[in-house]
Order: structure tokens, then sequence, then C-alpha cells
DNA sequence: TTATTTACTTACTAGTAAGTAAGTTTGTGC
DNA sequence: GCACAAACTTACTTACTAGTAAGTAAATAA
């Protein structure tokens, strides 16, 4: 893959948890970019498809860390997912669920089955943190796996949002709660 | 207030719940209510002047339900609380807070201040009934009741958003665990 | 009856969005 | 030295956005 095409699939991602999908535009890249409009067009023909390759790029990332950690325990590896929200809001963005979900009516369909796949393997990936965990005893909670991956999940997506309008200290406080709740 | 104006307001509601605030337009308006995009304007000369007038008369609602509910046990505030949410699921929409959050920084600093006073009214709502339910035993949980009260409402504002891309069965679920949680 | 206000419509502007067709530069293999 | 492809730019279109100025019909007040 090009340097170019690599900059504006990163500079998309980082536009699209900072404004959100429909509110990013090819200028906001060109410009930044100091290239021409044409150029994003040439590399992501509509912005569709550089929404896809971007959930497509972190479901690889999060495939990665699931490798990287696999004989971790399983406190270790529910920080290691923690902390992909920890640098967002280091960042002042939301995460990319966060950001592509509030425009899920204005998303097309493939976009929709990408943003669904992408959900569903960090459900998934939780889970299997989740049960885990609970099965040998690192984790003490009372609710299903599944369950409890919902819950972790959404205090993580919207402590995201949230933290944008009253304050990062919220979400630290959202995160250290998340990680006692397991106790 | 004008017949027009009102169906306008509560148009804008559903649009920026179900769209995103940037998303909408005053032609999905005016298209909807058979009017020209003019007479939006005069009625709100802005989108910031619409989306701050819903923030306020959802900011009225909540004031209202708070008061209709002061003699209420803590259990049958929280649910009235939940309920809020339950209503929007089954209308597959966000809440308001949760699709103007992801739109924060393409908002204008009227609209912030706005959005972070109705952010801070539903959350010290939500503090005094998890402090009183605290206090006379009705609920049970470990965390501070403003830990609390982040916690459920960031489960409640991404299980909207969730809910739209894994189904709605989830948002149940998280509903469910969420009172559970408080035992 | 006349003046004024309310609630619009008509007709427009300026700006921005995504997307495209055709031409240009730059490097690579033969 | 030449064909070719990759990576662009130039210049454009179409569509939509928020917003406005000027005009109008109907209700209301003096």
């Amino acid at each position: 893959m090009s340097e170019t095409k690599l900059k504006i699939l990163s500079l998309g991602e980082q536009l699209i948890r900072d404004k959100g999908y429909s509110a990013f535009s090819y200028h906001d890249i060109s410009s930044e970019l100091s290239i021409k409009n044409a150029a994003v067009h040439y590399h992501f023909p509509h912005k569709a498809s550089l929404a896809i390759e971007v959930l497509h790029s972190t479901k690889e990332q999060l495939d990665k860390m699931e490798d990287e950690y696999k004989d971790a325990t399983c406190m270790q590896r529910f920080k290691a997912f923690i902390n992909i929200y920890t640098r967002s809001s280091e960042q002042n963005r939301m995460c990319l669920i966060g950001a592509m979900v509030s425009d899920y009516t204005a998303l097309n369909e493939d976009i929709r089955v990408e943003l669904k796949q992408l959900m569903d393997d960090i459900l998934g990936s939780l889970i299997k943190i989740l049960e885990e965990g609970k099965k040998n005893k690192e984790f003490n909670f009372k609710e299903e796996p599944r369950t409890k991956a919902l819950l972790v999940v959404t205090n993580m997506i919207a402590g995201l949002q949230v933290a944008r309008v009253i304050g990062q200290q919220d979400y630290k406080t959202i995160e250290q709660a998340v990680i006692a709740g397991l106790k």
C-alpha cells in the first residue's frame, strides 16, 4: 500500500473518530495532506470504501492484539482491551464503533455489514476473556459473560462520547469502575 | 407556540435522534411537513437554534417527570428513568444525548453549553435517585452514586446506539442487567 | 377602515459535498 | 529510448446545504 494511501486511511480514521462519519469530508483529508480532492478519490473511489477499509483495518488490529496476548492472564488481556479506549480518551476522540453507530441510518448496506462484523468481533473477543476469567476465578461477576461484555462495551463507547462534554476525568472514573466491577 | 412550530420541534427531535445532528437537514423537516424550507427558518432561524430548543424542551420534560415522581420509591423513579430509553429503543432511535455527543466537534459553543447542562441535569437526577436508594437500602451497589450514575447512563446511551447494529434484543439484555445491578 | 403583525411562499445566494473525466508527471521494465 | 502503469492534478458536474430578501394572504388591533 502506498504511503499516501496509508496516510489517508489513518487520517480518515482519526477524522471519523473526531467528527463522525457524516461530518467528515474528503476536503478535510486533502487539505491536511496537501493533496487534491481527486487524489483521495483515486485511492478510495467512494467515501463508503474508505470507511470500509478503516473498519477492516481496525478489525485486523484487534485480531493482531488478540494473538499477541494469547498467553497472558485474563486480567492482562482485559486491561489491554480497555487500553484501546484509554488511548482514545487521551486523544479526546471516540472509538470507531461509537463514531459510526450514531450515523447508522446514513450508512449504506456494505458499511452496515462491516460495522456489524467489527462489533461482533469486539464482543466475541471480550466474551472469551470474560468467560475464561470467570471460569478460572480471575474474575468474579454474576452476569452472563455476553451480558457483562455488553455492559463493559457500552460503558466504554459512551464513556468516550460523554467525556468530551462533561470532561475526561469522568472517563477515567468509568474505566476504573469497570475494572473494579470484575472483582 | 404555533402548531407548525411545535411540529417542527417534535420532528426535529425525532430526526436528530434518528440520523444525528449533522446528518439531518431542514429539507427533511420541510418535505415531511409539506412546508417550505424558509418556513422552518422563520420559526428557527438557524439549525443551532432548533437544536437548542430541542435540548431545552427535553430538559423541561425531565424536570416535569422528576416532579411527578417525587413521592415514588427510588426503584419506581429509577424504572421511570430507564423507561425513557426503552421507549427510544422501541422507536429504533438513539437518545438525544447519544445523538448529539457524537457530533460534538460540529456543534457551536451555544449548543455545547446547552448539551452539557442537559447532561448534568440527567446525571444529577439519576445521582439523587441512586443516593437516596442506597441510603434507605432499596438499592445495594458498591460504587459511589455518581460513578454508578455514569455507568448506568453510558449503558443506556450506547445500548441504544449499538442495538441498531446488533439488534434490539441486546438493548433489552442491557436494560435488565442494569436493573439487576442495583441488587 | 386602516395599520400592523403572524405565518408563511417564492426565488434566490453562497458555500460545500461527493464524485468524475481527461490530462500530466514520474518512475519502471524491456 | 519507449511503452506502460501508478499516482497524481486540473477542471469540472451535480446535488445538496444553511440561510436570506422580498413579497403575500389572512388574522388581529386601533
